[in-house]
DNA sequence: ATAGCTGCAAATGATTTGCATCTCT
DNA sequence: AGAGATGCAAATCATTTGCAGCTAT
């Protein structure tokens, strides 16, 4: 991985922005062809350096992997994504309420490798 | 929401399977044009039999909405989906291993209304 | 009768690929 | 030098929309 002009631009907003950014949210304000922001999103992916979340809305999110353990908060009506850091003893409670926010529902994704995939 | 044929066979298909399946897993045993298919589960999910979920894949997933409350676990190398049924209270030492599962990450989202937009 | 379905073709929108050129290390 | 990065145009893939005709209730 190659500490390019256009590298140091993506990995410096994702980690200005509190919340992931979407691929063309960081082509909006980077100098670079959109297709070299998917493939710089793609090598720092796979470079472990960058997480891709993805919510409902076909499109995907990014943010840096090294970001304290949280989780997101996402309004349904306007979008708006908030990071809440969670502190997982508390997860039963929080599962029902959180500040200023009404949670309908929840979505919790395990990803890995299965049993079968790891033989082989 | 009416009685249809086709929305007898998609409802089926989703009850049938375990797991969530995408609209193509649908359309491919459904005797319908795809447009209805994707329609079809609009209306099912916005009259809340059904839900949508997505993974990193790019494509959502469908299941019944009335199903126990459980998670997801996703193969990252073949893509298999397994449901976990959640005690939520063991949730923390989960988080760490499932039986014939190597965790590698997760991801929680939730989802709801924003105060802003609660008072417009 | 009529609001809600369906089908087909075409559009959209996010992401990916091919290929030629460039540039870090 | 050579692997990795970039740009542009075109392709892909999932999903959506327009419009005209159907059908449950």
């Amino acid at each position: 991985m190659r500490n390019t002009p256009i590298h140091k631009q993506i990995l410096s907003l994702l980690e200005k922005n509190l919340y992931p950014l979407s691929a063309d949210e960081l082509i909006y304000q980077v100098s670079a062809n959109k297709t070299t922001v998917y493939r710089q999103l793609e090598t720092m992916v796979k470079h472990g350096i960058v997480n891709k979340v993805s919510f409902t809305d076909r499109k995907l999110r990014y943010e840096p992997s090294n970001r304290e353990h949280h989780h997101h908060l996402i309004c349904e009506q306007c979008g708006t994504i908030r990071n809440i850091p969670l502190n997982e003893t508390l997860l039963l409670s929080q599962l029902k309420q959180v500040p200023d926010f009404q949670i309908t529902r929840h979505s919790l994704e395990f990803f890995g490798v299965c049993n079968h995939c790891k033989i082989l």
